[in-house]
DNA sequence: GATGAAACTTGTTATGA
DNA sequence: TCATAACAAGTTTCATC
């Protein structure tokens, strides 16, 4: 529950999520597994220096910890019949304040939506879309604009999209 | 090279892509391979109901054809000293039309820039950002600004950013 | 914490159906 | 595509430093 649900949740510090300064392994592991999710154990211990038990204890922890919060295929929307993606930037009526989890908790469920930014400024929301064509665009925006809390939208199409991943030597 | 780098390559149309049309088994194991990278061959074949050397061909197959783009290990920027995100929308000269790649070359290149999207509209670039603090956003946001190509940037702070994975279910 | 080696589990390939 | 089997390779535990 990220937007808690009572007034002792609302108004408390995020938790302390464990800030444990990270030394040069872990940093070396993380950094391989950005690169590549599925190295073996025992490749990734030979790759920073350490023994396999170590190196999977040392893994295991920053899992544990939240600095690993999962691991990912990155799935080509194109292949999967989603080649048209967008940014929606959304502004929400003023008076929406107190159900930003609401509205929050709608878009994350739509399966258009890959990523949810909430954003100071202007606008509240700013969504990555990735959808079948323009009408499957042109519906998305109309749902949303239909909703009580949107006061208005503003779409921009994605030419393309790039993550860049370190190499594992940074 | 994604920009191309002669006059053939500039003008030829995107790569076939090779976009034989995905089957339900297909569909399943994208779905649970981008819900959870690491599953073992065995328990992914167990779960979409095929033998574990058809799905070992499967995935092998999907990686081979571009669906699956790789896999990647997500890291909690905060907990790496990256606690301030923000999405900064750069504008480029109107005569940098044909140096598009160098710009997002050198973008690309930023440890700070987790995503860069490339849009259409008023702006350019919208780029996904995580830096230490006020300070080195400040240092990256004036960098953009001293590029030649660079006509203006707008940078908003991001609260939250939600990558919704959707269950393998669906 | 880190290690090396043993015990165990899993991935992988090949085969024939 | 599957099932089986055999091998290679990886993972995990544990006693020890």
């Amino acid at each position: 529950m990220r937007e808690g649900s009572d007034d002792a949740t609302r108004l408390a510090a995020a938790p302390p999520n464990d800030v444990r300064p990270l030394d040069e392994v872990d940093r070396a592991l993380l950094a391989h597994l950005v690169a590549d999710a599925r190295v073996t154990n025992a490749a990734l211990a030979e790759a920073v220096g350490i023994a396999p038990s170590t190196c999977l204890a040392r893994v295991r922890s920053l899992r544990e910890r939240g600095v690993i919060r999962g691991y990912h295929a990155d799935v080509d929307p194109a292949a999967v019949g989603l080649p048209l993606q967008a940014m929606i930037s959304v502004r929400l009526q003023s008076d929406a304040r107190d159900r930003l989890g609401e509205f929050t908790g709608l878009v994350r469920r739509l399966p258009e939506v890959r990523d949810v930014y909430f954003v100071a400024g202007e606008d509240d929301y700013l969504l990555h879309v990735a959808t079948a064509g323009t009408g499957a665009l042109r519906d998305l925006v109309a749902r949303l604009n239909a909703h009580r809390d949107v006061a208005g939208t503003v779409t921009s199409l994605i030419f393309d999209h790039l993550r860049p991943v370190p190499a594992p030597g940074s």
